[in-house]
DNA sequence: TACTATAATTGACACCGTCAATTGACATTG
DNA sequence: CAATGTCAATTGACGGTGTCAATTATAGTA
């Protein structure tokens, strides 16, 4: 190890810091989440991180995107169980996909939508990586458009749906919703003001 | 200053600490917001605030039980700008000033919303303070109820319209909306979402 | 005026992020 | 094969943080 490395070597070296990471911040919390733990985690020296992200901030925004792949992935894993003409199960489904992936990962997360500082924006593959992560819901709600199901522009019908969900799991992790009966009470309604305020068709 | 003090001036000399706390907070973000600076703002040494705070987190829930009872107080002021029968008109009002308050203070928003750590519950006086304030809403909510113009009981409609607004605007304030445009779209969906699905009357 | 209770300050420590200097291991070259 | 150079990796050092413990300052009382 003292030629340079590949750049596959420092994807993977990178890949192996952001998971560890990832892992004490979902079992630790983000307060134990420290440069130095996360080096003693790894195995590696206090500093060397610093050889793979120039900063804290940095590998935190890193763990942001890999975050965001993964709630990403769960949808489309999602979404692939009914098929794309019944679009309105699909819809379901990537809902419950997202909501489950908050409360079993409610840390990261957090963390995934809440960048660096609020006055300015994300990074630009932080937000790219959002926007894939809305484009999942985005096919199937524009399939429902093309069927003429909608009152609303598929696109912010979508931003409708993300905000109630988002707040909906925000609210929920923070423990500031209280039981679980509660949740799946307000989740159930959500999908049904959904269906009943906007997809037409869902009414008959 | 060498007898004991009242109860009233150690109030006084809180809520003094704590209004300092909010400001740097606004000001100057939460990284800013460290005792020491909290010290130096309110003239004091570096340990005076552990004389009225055991903790810096004992600090930072007495910030977030100030700020909701300010967030409630401005709900409970535009509830106000009309009458209690007109009580559609006042729910519109009362979000809007929600909103209003998530968008110009956000970091106290964030603040408030966002107990210590996800798994344990936030502190009583902390509940208390966010129950009294999502009361504002239930009580023209139950008047709705009570005049049968209600899909869902009005205690669950409430927790909707909360999830809905408190998403939207955790996404503004962490520019994961990117214009002020797509918000103000989302924000009258959201409105026209729950006047249409749910109360009946307010369709003719 | 001397004493005492207590408000307020200052000293000290472990931990944090991170810059800078050092060490260590390999690939190249004479 | 030994010397050299290049980079990965480690360790040293610094200022800043929350906070415990010891100290100082101040005002009411005897």
């Amino acid at each position: 190890m003292s030629r340079q490395l590949s750049s596959e070597e420092i994807d993977e070296k990178r890949t192996t810091l952001i998971d560890h990471a990832l892992c004490i911040l979902e079992t630790e919390g983000l307060a134990a989440l420290t440069v130095r733990r996360l080096a003693e985690e790894a195995g590696v020296s206090r500093q060397t991180p610093y050889l793979y992200f120039k900063d804290k901030a940095e590998l935190v925004d890193a763990m942001r995107i890999a975050g965001l792949s993964k709630l990403t992935a769960a949808s489309l894993e999602a979404a692939a169980g009914a098929p794309s003409e019944n679009y309105v199960e699909q819809l379901r489904l990537i809902g419950e996909a997202y909501v489950r992936f908050g409360l079993d990962n409610p840390a990261v997360y957090k963390l995934v939508f809440t960048p660096i500082r609020p006055d300015e924006p994300p990074s630009p593959e932080h937000m790219k990586a959002i926007e894939a992560n809305r484009a999942v819901a985005e096919i199937p709600m524009q399939k429902a458009a093309a069927d003429g199901m909608l009152n609303l522009p598929p696109d912010r019908l979508n931003h409708v749906f993300w905000a109630a969900l988002h707040g909906l799991i925000t609210l929920r992790t923070e423990n500031l919703i209280d039981n679980d009966e509660t949740f799946e009470q307000i989740r159930s309604d959500i999908e049904f003001t959904l269906a009943n305020g906007f997809i037409n068709k869902a009414r008959d």
